[in-house]
DNA sequence: GTTTTTGCAAATGATTTGCATGGAT
DNA sequence: ATCCATGCAAATCATTTGCAAAAAC
């Protein structure tokens, strides 16, 4: 899990100042499973009531860059972001409810998977699984 | 390959008109390796030059929801569209310059992955590879 | 004090929708 | 003749941008 001060720190790191507003951001996509921006400005307005859903997008932006968060982007859906960045896992979404589930990735480190033919040098591979929920059916 | 009987064909089988719009929208997703629904119309328009961008998004819409066009969302780019829907094939995206090629799936029907973990009954697994292509970098 | 960040409003890009007309069956 | 499909304009949704004021360093 991740601290406060461990934050801040990796704000220093980057030169990034470390405002409240960063630190509620990241809090909140902390402590949210899968958050889209506007989940995550609801939540960081709780003890930040000034934050802006813009002023969100442009932390989420820039801390994405950084690689302090890692962006999704499902079909026919907002963005979502989380902060589990060290690992290479994938993500399962519900067609019916658009629940989101973290899937561990059998191999460990990306690129996990090798496509047999291409003419490019692939970087990452990014799996997402779509299904039905235990919640929405069988 | 697809002949314009065959896409009448299957337009009637799912109880739609077939009409010079669809059949042109059909023709130009086929001839255009992932196109935009944007570089559609413009194809679309060189036989047919009243044919408005608003009108290619509801019919590239009901044509996917039909199962006879496969939509491709790739990040920050808008979405894309494939005639070949019948097999489980994934992309490869290029970071660079946005190129996106099709990659064959080793196993050849879908799912062609099994996730090791999760509470839902997966359908389809979609692999998307990002890298650099060989006009972009080594 | 200098420079980054935030707040606000307005702009943008992609896509959808409502409704009258036109066209396929 | 019926009813779906198209054209058009306006609306919507997610996100970005420009700029002045506020806050870190």
């Amino acid at each position: 899990m991740h601290t406060e001060a461990d934050w801040a720190a990796q704000l220093h790191s980057h030169d990034r100042r470390v405002t409240k507003q960063r630190l509620a951001v990241l809090a909140a996509v902390g402590q949210l499973p899968h958050a889209t921006a506007e989940a995550v400005t609801d939540a960081a307005r709780a003890t930040l009531q000034a934050l802006t859903l813009q002023s969100v997008y442009v932390v989420l932006a820039d801390l994405t860059a950084l690689g302090m968060l890692r962006r999704i982007e499902p079909p026919n859906s907002p963005a979502r972001y989380e902060t589990r960045t060290g690992d290479n896992h994938h993500h399962a979404i519900c067609t019916s409810c658009g629940k989101i589930e973290d899937v561990d990735c059998a191999v460990g480190h990306a690129p996990c998977l090798t496509p047999s033919s291409t003419t490019m040098t692939i970087k990452i591979a990014d799996v997402l699984y779509q299904g039905i929920c235990s919640d929405c059916g069988p």
